[in-house]
DNA sequence: AGACGCGTGTTATAGTGTTTCACCTGAATT
DNA sequence: AATTCAGGTGAAACACTATAACACGCGTCT
């Protein structure tokens, strides 16, 4: 539990399909616990960024839902968005202004976030230790934590394989 | 070195006008130095961001701008952000969309900020054990680190001490 | 003078997110 | 069955954040 990984990076072995069936099944149950409706909208958006399995802008999903549904709106979408993160369902990544989904919303948490330049990858910690470390940090100075964003740009394994190959 | 605060929460001391000025003949002298001009709009810019010494939007810039200089447009404050970020002069916070003196100017770093959430002060610290921390967590996963945007909000020392006396 | 780089002026546009009010539906209440 | 109420949605407009594109001006180097 020190140190945990919510959503590692994708393998070569990773089922994608099945992947987001459990997402969304994993969501419907969450919702049925706490006696909030994932309602269509809702579910579908939530859908759509599972999918894409990477960080997805609100007017991309936007883009989508109208394909299916006329009438769709920025409302539309920001609505669904903040039920999906007041649920702990999705995560909003600052530095994109893009939201993934949530590895593990069993229990609210504000993760640390792995995120690829090249593939736009993103792997979800939720590392006790960093947090310890950074709630440390922060008494020494007398501040209280009460909200943390982590996120940290690089490369990640695959990527990093490809310029070895590729580069000089 | 390996905990070092580069911008403290303010204490009931400090000398405002003085901190403004020292951060913009520090700035004088990191531009001279490169050879990379401190003109007179972004001086200018510099000069609100730290009058204000908490995350100024880039619209209430403009807005100030306006004031003294007609035709001052949103290119006008962006270019000087982009170039007072490229300077290390200031940093942007993400979560915020605002941006803020930098305490340390002289050599290029990222940062980790402290952000109060009652009153907008931000204290900034480039803190090696966190640096490390988060390049070890991401290294155990294959990932290479380029940029990090840590961000941390809560309540500072002196609302804390408010809510004490206020609250119940 | 001519050519270039850089900073700026100006207009327009793209991208991100919120406000507001109306309507509808379904469950609880009377 | 009618009423009430809360939550979810439809729709239009708006606010906020940021960039694109092109013109101009001014120094410096040749």
């Amino acid at each position: 539990m020190a140190s945990q990984i919510v959503t590692p990076f994708r393998s070569a072995a990773h089922d994608h399909s099945h992947c987001v069936d459990e997402a969304l099944s994993q969501a419907e149950r969450n919702c049925a616990d706490r006696g909030v409706r994932l309602t269509h909208i809702r579910r579908r958006v939530l859908e759509l960024i599972w999918r894409r399995h990477e960080p997805v802008k609100a007017y991309d999903l936007l883009d989508q839902l109208r394909l299916e549904h006329r009438g769709a709106a920025p409302p539309t979408v920001y609505r669904a968005l903040d039920f999906l993160l007041a649920e702990g369902l999705i995560h909003r990544i600052e530095s994109l202004n893009a939201y993934v989904g949530c590895g593990d919303p069993s229990h609210p948490h504000l993760g640390q976030f792995l995120i690829c330049e090249h593939c736009n990858a993103v792997a979800e910690l939720d590392d006790a230790e960093i947090s310890d470390l950074l709630h440390r940090k922060a008494r020494t100075m007398g501040f209280s934590v009460n909200w943390q964003t982590i996120e940290i740009n690089g490369t990640c394994p695959a990527c990093a394989k490809k310029q070895t190959k590729g580069g000089g």
